[in-house]
DNA sequence: GACTCGTGGTG
DNA sequence: TCACCAAGAGT
């Protein structure tokens, strides 16, 4: 795991206290030596005292028994196609907004094959304000890519996954792992700050998966596959829910025991925010003209497009873009979704 | 490795 | 309010 740079204090999480709840009781008085930090108690379970790899996984493993979110994509019938396709809608995307459209893409397009035969503009349509669109055409493509590479059956090994459009380092161990229970790391943003701060001490992960990082995560698996795609996945929560970036819950981890980051006193990261601006952006444009073109059944004359911004300039370099990504098919005087 | 690519939730 | 940030991939 890289060792994280350090934030200005502005951005970082304050070092968690008692919430009111565990205040109070301790104002009842705990009696027993070293029972006054009952926060403790709020934990379900903690690591082991030797802190060792396996515990930490184990631990996990037990708080996501508890703890887990019943997500759709999770359930034990969810197929490999409907597991790969929610892996790509969370791409940079929050569960929240994903799980509906999730729910009216499977049902509209069960398997790769029936995605395929759509056009993939409908798909682009489908995907609606999820954003980065270019995910629904490389979804298109990916079903494209298993009727003809695979006989429309998901491929279950990383190197195939890895191979289709749209899948990278993360999804295709994500699939491998959630869809047919392989051992493998699976290495996000979450689990990145998971590892760096409880084992490496540092408040935040790099902002990529390096090779370094599959290693870090590797020796934390346990050897049983099912438990590894389970452990990999308790990872990735613990990271959703508790030790997230910005406000992390330790009174409640179950790791709090044998946190680095905790022991060593919750010291800041460094790592330069880039300050990013949306509105009135290309990529703000792109979303404008990507709304109309969503919205239409019938080709949109280029008076249409106009009508959504003033920048001419802007305009056509986002117009252009889309163009470029394939994302918008232009006839004559006219605009479409790719068909 | 830095940069681009949407949109909305949140503290 | 507003800057951060959210299960990354591709170039």
């Amino acid at each position: 795991m890289r060792i994280a740079r350090y934030e200005n204090a502005q951005t970082v999480a304050p070092a968690p206290s008692a919430a009111p709840v565990t205040r109070r009781r301790a104002a009842k008085g705990a009696t027993r030596a070293g029972a006054a930090d009952d926060t403790a108690r709020e934990r379900p379970t903690t690591a082991g005292a030797d802190g060792g790899a396996g515990d930490i996984a184990r631990t996990l493993m037990r708080w996501y028994d508890e703890n887990a979110r019943d997500l759709p994509w999770r359930r034990p019938d969810a197929s490999p196609w409907s597991v790969l396709v929610s892996e790509v809608m969370l791409q940079q995307t929050q569960v929240s907004r994903v799980e509906p459209a999730w729910k009216r893409w499977m049902e509209r397009w069960p398997t790769p094959a029936h995605l395929a035969a759509d056009p993939p503009g409908e798909a682009i349509r489908a995907w609606d304000r999820l954003g980065y669109p270019r995910r629904a055409l490389r979804l298109h493509a990916c079903a494209a890519a298993i009727v003809e590479r695979h006989d429309g059956v998901v491929p279950d090994d990383v190197e195939a996954l890895l191979a289709l459009p749209g899948i990278g380092i993360y999804t295709a161990r994500a699939v491998a792992a959630f869809a047919f229970r392989q051992r493998h790391p699976v290495v996000d943003t979450n689990v990145r700050r998971v590892v760096a701060r409880s084992v490496a001490g540092t408040a935040d992960g790099g902002a990529n998966t390096t090779p370094a990082d599959l290693r870090a995560v590797e020796v934390l698996l346990p050897e049983d596959h099912e438990e590894a795609a389970r452990a990999s996945i308790a990872f990735m929560e613990l990271g959703a829910l508790i030790c997230t970036s910005r406000a992390p819950r330790c009174p409640e981890c179950p790791l709090a025991d044998v946190c680095a980051w905790r022991r060593a006193g919750f010291p800041p990261s460094d790592s330069a925010k880039r300050t990013q601006q949306y509105h009135g952006t290309d990529r703000y444009v792109r979303g404008l003209l990507m709304a109309v073109l969503r919205a239409s059944d019938d080709p949109v004359p280029a008076e249409r497009l106009d009508a959504v911004w003033p920048d001419a300039d802007q305009r056509r370099r986002a117009l252009a873009g889309l163009l470029t990504d394939g994302l918008v098919n232009q006839r004559h005087d006219t605009y479409t979704l790719p068909g």
